[in-house]
DNA sequence: TAATATACTGTACATATATTCAGTACTATT
DNA sequence: AATAGTACTGAATATATGTACAGTATATTA
């Protein structure tokens, strides 16, 4: 749906690179002169097409008007920071604010994949694969689940961090990255598990 | 010196308010709609006040040229990202440019403590600290190492990541966290090493 | 084959905007 | 008592800027 050609692709470099470079966006001459362009309506058309996909805002009438759309904004964390979620050893994550112990601010695409929330690992079972006490996870609630994936599941009301391997259509095993730990094996047909999400990076603090 | 009065930091909260808002900064007659101001001299006074008091930019002549001055700007990094380095074999790592895989945008504070570039991990000495191949450590540069930090060393030309530890006045150790792996002793009488700096905290991106 | 999107140049013009000048009033400093 | 800074109104103006219109050309799609 949403193409971009190579022009156009420079024209929004270039307003990106201009709104860091000076604080405001370009005007149209000020796209012909850092891209070459001898019209100012060269930059219109490149700036209504890139509208009209949906890339920047234009505010009609008003000078410097174009905004960037953060394609990636699933939510506002962007602006306000990335919630820290502890891992509560029973219950559910839940996003609500007596759960949040602080933000983090960085951007939604920061580890490749888009992420939801930082998660606080408790306990050593994911030790041997790098996921050690303390350490912040970013999640990304997906139900785009692999065979080792490392995600964030619940069963009952015991939330954990394990790596994913479905066996069987009705077999799921959670299998920890520490040798003091058992595999938790999960019939479908007798107990509910619901994914959170997944592990898409993680991030120590000294 | 440099004091700001109420009303001149209503006009850079209102400015501030509107770039968060809009993505471009005001006009004078903007600014008047926001704070009730009847001339956009009012709005021209303020502004000159604050740039005179260092807390704006104005681009003479340019509509909405009006540019917030950052003053927590530690060092230029926060602009262009933190770099990535890769770790070398041999050599001592560099900040020059084609040693420069790709950089990263986070606040210099994001660990806590500030740090100075990102170091690419190689092998799996440090496994059992939860230090896997390809993660990211923050580098602080600084002599300042107390034991059981993790310190990124050079030793003669080679570059490695491991605990630090002082015997004695002329005896280094330098400990991997892997079992595979054997502690390197330093004498400091007939060896030099070099301290680049320790890790401050860590990046994995998936 | 017509229609549509891309990718430009070039001109023109209404209006959005910065900026100056002329005032008024209050306060703090020298 | 004089000077400078703050905090405004109100009017005027040069220019910065968005935006429409008239073209040309190529590629892709229906």
């Amino acid at each position: 749906m949403k193409e971009i050609t190579i022009q156009q692709n420079k024209v929004l470099d270039c307003i990106q690179e201009y709104i860091n470079r000076t604080g405001f966006p370009p005007t149209r001459a000020d796209i012909c002169n850092e891209l070459g362009f001898k019209s100012p309506n060269s930059a219109e058309t490149h700036l209504r097409a890139l509208e009209k996909k949906g890339f920047i805002n234009i505010e009609s009438g008003t000078s410097r008007g174009i905004s960037l759309v953060n394609c990636n904004k699933s939510n506002d964390y962007e602006e306000n920071g990335f919630p820290i979620i502890g891992l509560v050893a029973a219950g559910s994550p839940t996003l609500a604010s007596e759960n949040i112990e602080k933000t983090v601010n960085c951007p939604s695409n920061f580890f490749g994949n888009n992420f939801d929330y930082f998660l606080r690992v408790r306990g050593l079972s994911m030790k041997d694969a790098g996921i050690m006490e303390d350490d912040l996870i970013a999640v990304q609630k997906t139900q785009n689940i692999k065979n080792g994936d490392i995600v964030i599941a619940r069963i009952e009301d015991e939330v954990t961090v394990k790596y994913f391997e479905r066996t069987s259509p009705e077999l799921v095993k959670l299998k920890p990255a520490n040798d003091d730990f058992n595999d938790i094996e999960v019939d479908l047909r007798n107990t509910e598990i619901h994914i959170e999400g997944k592990s898409v990076g993680l991030i120590r603090e000294n």
